[in-house]
DNA sequence: ATCTGTTGGTAAAGTATCTTGACGGTACAT
DNA sequence: ATGTACCGTCAAGATACTTTACCAACAGAT
């Protein structure tokens, strides 16, 4: 069954077999089309200040009522990193910093109107992408798509 | 039917509803499972001067035998950056730019040995978190799933 | 209350990675 | 041959990040 691969399918490179592409490129290239399409909508609509870096600020769940902290942990970067973002971001006016009642070290992200705007724009983009897709795999197939990935998702 | 969501299942923001993880939330969080054990397994097993951004470099199909301005706009970078890029990793041992014989202005990549180790613990870290996820999910939903996102893929 | 250890945010300095602009060499069509 | 486009690279500068260091505020023990 292992030989059972039409190599049509993908490209083998001269020195070695480069083999099919398996689930980290199945992933991630459906993903990158999200967010190309997401930073593409945003531009239009005249969310032009945002950047890449920005941009992983806002993806789900997002920032709002988030502790730097808490946030930095999430995506993976240094608090030092994540102020220096969220210092642009409240600077383009997206978002505050505001004290945090209950810890006084502490302080919560909040996003401004304009900050909102771009993360409704963000969905609307993503929720666009999912009609075509569910146009092109079909209804219940896209579903079945949805219920399997939220099982990867949900463990992770 | 669109009624039929357990809010236990994902959050929901004071202010506003942010409703349950689209598409492309799905996408990412399951890939950057997969990037970060493959950059794991490398740092294991001495590919540790590998970060990031070199990472990049190897994702499938890979740079063997690409032009340096075919891959960087296949990334989506400059080819000033994507230069660097293989600057750094041609220093570091893992490839060598070399001379196209049909156009002397261009260059081919050439994975060294080390190169080529690198990309195939890549990509045993990526079979190695798709048996898991197959244990998970069962043999032929996973299936399924790759069949799914093979044809998100495909036409991208 | 005070001591101790820990946590949350920030400042400063340095580094890595990316951008734009410019350039010489090459290919290719007219 | 000549104009145009493309390829890789150099250089300069902006951006995004890391490491180190620091202080204020919390939490738990006396």
């Amino acid at each position: 069954m292992r030989d059972a691969i039409k190599s049509s399918d993908f490209t083998i490179s001269e020195t070695g077999a480069l083999g099919p592409p398996l689930i980290g490129a199945l992933l991630r290239i459906p993903w990158e089309t999200v967010r190309r399409r997401m930073l593409e909508r945003l531009h239009e609509q005249g969310f032009d200040d945002i950047d890449t870096p920005h941009l992983n600020v806002f993806l789900y769940p997002g920032p709002q009522g988030e502790r730097p902290s808490e946030l930095a942990a999430r995506m993976g970067v240094s608090k030092q990193a994540l102020n220096y973002l969220l210092g642009e971001l409240e600077r383009l006016g997206y978002l505050e910093r505001r004290a945090d009642p209950h810890d006084r070290r502490s302080r919560r992200i909040a996003l401004t109107r304009r900050g909102e705007s771009a993360g409704h724009a963000m969905r609307e983009a993503v929720v666009e992408l999912e009609h075509e897709w569910e146009a092109r795999l079909g209804r219940k197939r896209f579903a079945q798509l949805q219920t399997l990935l939220r099982e990867l998702a949900g463990h992770a």
